[in-house]
RNA sequence: GGGCUCGUAGCUCAGUUGGUGAGAGCGCACGCCUGAUAAGCGUGAGGUCGGAGGUUCGACUCCUCCCGAGCCCA
């Protein structure tokens, strides 16, 4: 007779290959099937809610690593609120504005984009933006990221715009935003102002000229260098290191300023053996100086600035506001000098710039340096090639030209302080946030609003024709915004000013009713900075302020920033209560990911190559909060874990087989066993349940997987086997058994759905035999904690035993070495102890002693010291079907070779 | 160059306010089992806690500097 089929074997479908790459694909499918999303949303109606509002990520390209990152972390959360008993709306959405794709949108037209009108690049750049959108949708989902995929929101929906004319309609009825000039890379070749993308370095030949400023209230003269003598004329100030030395040197019996360090090299270039070192003094003394400009009559203040470079030049450096980005920054913004930018879009001197009105800078050079030469300021003349930014397309030198443009002040209405008051109120995780945001918005400068691009939303300005007023009025605004509502931005290119306008508009100035419209577009930090109210406090799901904001610590400055900044300014609150951010993936070494280095890691590679699963369960054991690592090592090592967990499933799931919930067996008759492993489940949920508050998903990763593979595979599971497969399928001690088992798998499928939603899902649905309720794991409720599930006793003596075992295990394996045994049923184990506490211990659980080290036979005796374990040969013949020794095995005369537990057993099944 | 962050076994992570001999899981090596079997079990080997100073009776834990890496600026 085979005993064998008279046992209770583990069986179950759930298949122990995991085949993640074939199932997840069907299982994506299975919730489109139930409408997952809706389905959870009906089935959480009523509860308190949770709403963590998705940072929209840029419409452009496929996912990559990183978002891929953003959005899982996303999902974990909201999955955990859920089964927490939340109501947990998750809203994607796109960044769909801006450059990037503007830019790749008219690459991709080439010549063709110069023939196109505005309204048809933009025409384009929409539908590449959709295009983005639908594609990036599938990305995610096949990631597991459930959400409201049909009803997303996009920086392009007319409503959303519309939205973003209310906020921008608030910015300047509060008088936050002004109009000044600040300098833009401009290439007056194109007529264009270009972003930072949009430039290339090539070498160049410029002319290298040093040239000497009389200071104002003395005979000396301090010496700049520049290589663009054009920019004299918008000259208004010379800085300094405030750090540095200088020296007063007498050369050919004048006195020149410059830096010490520089001292050596300039002489040198200029070809000056003979000068004298008269004075060396600390650059901040010149800090407030005045020189007089050599070619008008205007001065020049000396400031002082740590950006000054003390490797090239004289280290006295000629700030022109409106031609260079750190003169602007440090000249104006921090020193108050004048922004002069004598240039037009040509690149043609205007007005301002006086005699040399009319000319262009491409030939303003020699003009200026020869009159530089004239009015004898001119130190020495040479050339100099080094690199120089030109122009993507026209390939030409491109320039730094101050331009109007829109700025919203943040000292107006006292916003910085404000702003910086409601970060107070805001959790940020982890705590360094605060600090790092604080410290942008308490340095940040006004924030320049306005874009000279095609592709954004457009800046509702209006020129008076007559008197050439630039109007921004919150009336046209809101005006204008109804009309978006309907037909969407395009609206500002299709319709002439006139009907753009509110009915008999007049200019506030001179009264004319004849307007242009202008053509700057908001920078797109505004856009996706007004989520807050295009989504948030438009859509009735939502909440305003929402509970959580999730990305890259690197949204510090960009949207955390601008989002706070508006929402203060809108509603005088933060978007947000918790900022919740995390780091930046990096390969193993620890290096950022570039195609260069060829260490990009796609993980949409990884999920059709191991499942999203595994790049889940990657995510969930790394910590976040700071820069994590992947590779394809570090994902082997996740496919192993992964396995193992599954394999957990599986022989939980194959041995709860002939188990439901009517089978389950009261706490106070479980086998003492039963009572230890049930009360360490609920320490686990304990734990894990506050790993997850705290978003250490890490944390959650480590305790099950250790719980999984050490407290479940290797000694829970391993102990309760003999009982499960060789009792009677309906005695205490199998049902017992089977109870906390079926707890197990409960808690660990919903505990583990978050992060291996995949998995847990087809667990899940092999469970359903059991009669669980739902069509998805993902509307499970959170295992209860029952603290009277942990007898104190119990644990206390389990953590004693545990100790023996260790100790057993390890005279197992000796004797096991030795040849003497194979499987441990091959043994007896004598375990003496001269500790009464001990001997007391081991003899309370007499009866269980067995099955607990999974022997065939312990006596427990007296030693002369603490602890003693022998092991022998177990006494008898092996049972055929039990495999335990027994010295009365092969006596029954019914059941050959079986030992008398079994030949009970298979008595009753029998009868 | 500035602000912020990080650097513990091959890999991923723990290490409370400084205090007995630095831990876990995976991987690896060796062995067992063959009724979780492309599974399961056991034992074991791996770390001068990035480096150098300093504070202290005592530091992986505090301070300084250096090296390496990242984000944001310049």
């Amino acid at each position: 007779m085979e005993y064998r089929d008279t046992l209770n074997l583990p069986n179950t479908d759930f298949a122990m290959r995991a085949n993640l790459v074939e199932k997840e694909p069907r299982i994506i499918e299975k919730w489109k099937d139930i409408d997952i999303y809706n389905y959870v949303q009906n089935q959480r109606a009523g509860c308190p809610t949770f709403v963590l509002h998705d940072g929209p990520p840029y419409a452009n390209g496929d996912i990559h690593i990183g978002t891929a990152m953003n959005k899982i972390l996303k999902d974990i959360v909201v999955r955990y609120k859920v089964l927490q008993g939340y109501r947990s709306p998750y809203v994607p959405g796109w960044d769909t504005h801006g450059l990037p794709i503007e830019h790749k949108v008219t690459t991709m037209l080439g010549a063709k984009a110069k023939t196109m009108s505005q309204m048809e690049i933009r025409k384009a750049c929409e539908e590449f933006a959709r295009q983005q959108i639908e594609v990036q949708k599938k990305q995610f989902q096949r990631l597991g990221v459930i959400g409201d995929w049909d009803n997303y929101y996009a920086t392009l929906k007319p409503e959303y715009e519309y939205k973003i004319y209310e906020v921008f309609a608030k910015l300047v009825e509060g008088g936050y935003v002004y109009r000044a000039k600040k300098p833009v890379l401009w290439c007056h070749n194109c007529r264009t102002a270009l972003a930072q993308a949009e430039i290339e370095y090539h070498d160049h030949v410029s002319p290298s000229i040093y040239v000497k400023f009389k200071m104002r209230d003395c005979d000396e003269f301090i010496v700049i260098w520049t290589t663009t003598p054009w920019t004299l004329p918008g000259n208004t100030g010379i800085a300094v290191h405030p750090d540095h030395q200088y020296v007063k040197v007498l050369v050919n019996g004048e006195i020149w300023i410059l830096a010490e360090k520089l001292l050596e090299s300039v002489m040198n270039e200029l070809k000056v053996d003979q000068y004298r070192i008269l004075e060396t003094f600390n650059g901040k003394l010149l800090d407030g100086k005045v020189a007089l400009h050599p070619l008008f009559e205007r001065e020049s203040r000396i400031i002082a600035a740590d950006f000054v470079d003390m490797e090239t030049g004289t280290g006295c450096v000629h700030i022109a506001p409106g031609h260079g980005e750190e003169d602007y920054e440090y000249g104006h913004l921090v020193h108050r000098l004048d922004v002069l930018s004598p240039v037009n879009e040509e690149g043609v001197f205007t007005d301002e710039a006086g005699k040399y009105a009319g000319i262009h800078i491409d030939k303003a050079n020699r003009l200026i340096i020869d009159d530089l030469q004239a009015v004898g300021a001119l130190v020495k003349e040479a050339k100099i090639s080094h690199s120089y930014p030109h122009c993507w397309r026209c390939k030409k030198p491109v320039i730094f030209r101050a331009t109007e443009q829109w700025f919203v002040s943040v000292e107006k209405n006292n916003l910085r302080k404000t702003v910086l008051e409601h970060i107070d109120d805001v959790m940020w995780i982890p705590s360094w946030g605060k600090n790092r945001i604080s410290a942008m918005i308490q340095e940040r400068p006004d924030w320049c609003i306005s874009r000279q691009r095609v592709w954004g939303t457009p800046i509702p300005a209006f020129k008076c024709n007559d008197c050439q007023e630039v109007i921004l009025d919150p009336v046209i605004i809101h005006h204008f915004a109804n009309i978006v509502r309907e037909k969407g931005t395009n609206a500002w290119f299709e319709l002439s000013a006139q009907e753009l306008l509110p009915q008999g508009y007049t200019c506030r100035k001179c009264g004319s009713e004849n307007f242009s419209k202008m053509y700057d577009t908001l920078d797109v930090w505004i856009d996706s900075g007004c989520s807050f109210e295009a989504v948030l406090t438009t859509r009735p799901e939502l909440t305003f302020p929402a509970d959580m904001y999730l990305e890259g610590s690197d949204q510090h400055r960009g949207w955390f920033n601008s989002s706070i900044m508006l929402s203060v300014v809108k509603h005088n609150t933060a978007p947000y209560r918790i900022v919740l951010t995390h780091g930046f993936i990096k390969d193993e070494e620890g290096k950022k990911m570039s195609k260069s280095l060829g260490n990009v890691v796609d993980p949409l590679e990884v999920c059709s190559k191991y499942g999203a699963d595994v790049l889940r369960l990657w995510l969930a054991s790394s910590d976040y909060f700071n820069d994590i690592r992947i590779s394809q090592n570090i994902i082997l090592q996740q496919v192993e874990v992964y396995k193992k967990i599954r394999n957990t499933f599986r022989y939980l799931l194959g041995n709860l087989n002939d188990f439901s919930e009517s089978d389950a067996v009261r706490f106070e008759k479980m086998l003492p066993v039963d009572k230890w492993a049930l009360g360490r489940l609920q320490q686990i949920i304990k734990s894990v349940t506050e790993a997850y508050e705290s978003y250490e998903f890490s944390r959650v990763y480590n305790i099950l997987v250790r719980y999984c593979s050490v407290e479940l595979s290797a000694v829970y599971l391993d102990i309760v086997k003999d009982r499960l497969y060789v009792e009677a399928k309906n005695s205490l001690q199998r049902r017992s058994a089977q109870t906390v088992l079926y707890h197990i798998l409960r808690s660990l499928l919903v505990m583990l759905s978050p992060i291996l939603a995949f998995t847990c899902e087809e667990g899940y649905e092999h469970f359903k035999s059991q009669k669980m309720k739902y069509d998805s794991v993902q509307v499970e409720r959170w295992p209860e904690y029952h603290e009277e599930w942990i007898d104190k006793q119990i644990m206390t003596d389990f953590d004693e035993l545990m100790k023996v075992r260790d100790q057993a295990l390890k005279s197992l394996e000796e004797v096991r070495q030795a040849g003497l045994i194979g499987h441990s049923l091959d043994a007896k184990l004598l375990i003496k102890s001269n500790s009464q506490q001990t001997l007391d211990l081991l003899r309370r659980y007499s009866e269980y002693l067995e099955e607990f080290f999974i022997v065939s036979l312990v006596e427990v005796g007296n030693s002369d010291s603490e602890l003693e374990i022998e092991v022998q040969k177990a006494v008898g013949e092996k049972c055929d079907r039990c495999w335990k020794y027994h010295p009365l095995t092969g006596t029954d005369q019914q059941f050959p070779n079986t030992c008398p537990r079994c030949a009970r057993v298979l008595r009753a099944q029998k009868g």
